[in-house]
DNA sequence: CGCGTTTGCTAAATAGATTTAGCTGTAAAA
DNA sequence: TTTTACAGCTAAATCTATTTAGCAAACGCG
């Protein structure tokens, strides 16, 4: 216990303790020693040593001689959603599976965290840059093409380098059906249907609401800016927008398209104020997944996004042979929890 | 745009660029030319030949000449509550007003993952190393003890290190204090009273527990083993243990604690199968909070861990004077969400 | 002029690993 | 006979940034 805090080991004790080089240690503990026919003993003494002396490989001093650091970046807006949360998932364990340590590191959806975070893993030398959610990538593309590292956008595409998106329109156009064909049973009109959250202008929210339109098109109903509430991410917002609808009709929509899961929080913060009969009256869905959600009174459908094959397709376009062919994969997305299996 | 993939540029480069050398060049961009009386002219055609070249430091580099990384290490099981979401988050930004670039791993509760994914941390050098959410952190604070690196656990305390958790018995007895109160103002039995989810053995879960019983004893009810249902945290389990009690009493519990939110999911499930009409007889409260279970249709109340706090205490536990008077601090938890405000 | 100080900068050591070239001798292949 | 392969290992170069010791020129002062 004398002098416990004292230098971790490196190669150069474990040559001392076991008579050798560094070099041979290098080897021996690389395991490409018999590709260098060390003998075995020596190779054995030098385990050993190493396996005394607690060793841990140094990978700062390894990354520097190698340029390779063996780190995976990916920033992300935050962790708080079950899509992100996912994703996150989903990267670290395709990185671990190619040894490689994952930094994933939020954003706050801040342009000037995003500049300075993608800056610092820059530093850091990752040996690649996953962007996700962020509205306009561009800038941060070009960081990483000035710094010679690949980059991929995910959710939110850009034409600085290859993307990876969700199917949002046939997702947004599938739910809606789903809406269209409830309400339709139920008796009700389609009129009144409503899309909430999301940014006008936006990648994300542009296709889905053309998915909303195409289905609605297919009824021969054509939805008007009033049928649109872009109010954006904070679940505030939402709430706001649909209190106003509220208002304004004197109830529910009957079919409420919404965007993502921040708005839906809104929603129901909304929603859940109302009598148990007004919910019973309307038909929800949602372009996300949640398993409270997809538990609250009344009507909803959730759709999933594939994260799992966002991630695969994700590092597929790393592979050497650019695809410049298809530099925006469309990843379906695909009916989730306990609504799902009612359908 | 000829050879536009070149290496990225060092400052070597800089230094033939501007035609000084590369230790004039370090000190320039570090800013301790003043202190080392560079001549302004000197320090300002560094500074544009860096920008020319898009220097961008090598914190590799850095980290072996330094022997300081400037990465913060954390595990944790998993994204996918806000739990463990906002301590992610409260981790990054306290990290980063550090200076240091924030390394979050998840474990998936798995032993083996833990190790290794802690000695891949150990390996990167990060400067310290967070331990959240693992059930026994002993091996893990063994292995950053040996590397000299200093660590903190999380949620789960243990003996091997300073530990940071929620005041979970003061937060259980309180919970159940609310409920006891409202199924009492309904005429209800106190009795009926469950407690669903958690590990036994597990420090978070007993210390809970305990606050539960505390609760039921100031009213002399003594809670069996029968009003215990430790189903773990896969949310199937706790469906399960929640459907075979309603099985066994022909109703839901008249007061049910849960755990955490892991097993509220299990519930809701199960729950949400019910008619509307039961779920307005009973009382429930989830030792964590979530905004879509806050609004589910029953009556719940929340209870939100203070992960900011959590964080800063995790750090405080990281100054140098190692504060052995406390190395276990509590942090009481707070009433979060819709129902809170009706308290 | 001689001695000391200040200014402005650089050479060299250092951090911990990886990898190539090479040491010396023998045996097999060309 | 010459070349090559092999044995088992090591010295030395390399990766990029930081930091200290110190050099040369200019300057100050009596």
């Amino acid at each position: 216990m004398a002098r416990a805090a004292r230098r971790k080991a490196t190669i150069y004790d474990i040559a001392t303790a076991a008579e050798a080089s560094a070099s041979t240690v290098s080897l021996v503990l690389n395991g490409t020693w018999a590709r260098y026919r060390i003998k075995e003993d020596t190779a054995h003494r030098i385990t050993e040593a190493a396996k005394t002396l607690g060793y841990n490989v140094n990978l700062t001093a390894r990354g520097l001689r190698l340029s390779r650091s063996g780190l995976a970046g990916m920033i992300l807006p935050h962790y708080r959603n079950r899509f992100f949360a996912d994703l996150a998932e989903a990267f670290e364990s395709e990185a671990r599976q190619r040894g490689l340590c994952p930094i994933v590191v939020s954003t706050q959806r801040e342009e000037a965290v995003e500049a300075t975070v993608t800056r610092t893993l820059l530093a850091q030398r990752v040996e690649f840059l996953f962007i996700t959610g962020v509205p306009n990538p561009e800038p941060l593309d070009r960081l990483c093409a000035s710094a010679t590292v690949p980059c991929v956008n995910i959710d939110l595409p850009g034409p600085g380098a290859p993307s990876v998106v969700s199917d949002n329109r046939a997702g947004a156009r599938h739910l809606t059906n789903i809406m269209m064909e409830k309400v339709l049973r139920r008796g009700g009109s389609l009129e009144a249907f409503l899309y909430l959250g999301g940014v006008a202008g936006e990648y994300a929210t542009d296709t889905r609401v053309a998915g909303f339109v195409d289905a609605l098109r297919t009824k021969d109903i054509e939805p008007g800016p009033q049928s649109l509430a872009l109010s954006g991410y904070p679940p505030g917002n939402a709430r706001d927008a649909l209190a106003s609808y509220y208002d304004r009709h004197g109830r529910l929509p009957s079919g409420l398209f919404i965007n993502s899961i921040a708005a839906f929080e809104g929603a129901i913060e909304f929603a859940s104020r109302l009598p148990a009969a007004e919910l019973e009256e309307f038909v929800a869905c949602c372009f996300d997944w949640d398993p409270f959600a997809a538990c609250l009174p009344f009507d909803v459908t959730m759709l999933r996004q594939d994260v799992e094959t966002m991630m695969e397709r994700a590092f597929d376009a790393l592979k050497p042979e650019p695809q410049e062919d298809r530099p925006l994969v469309l990843v379906p997305a695909v009916l989730a929890g306990r609504k799902a299996a009612e359908l």
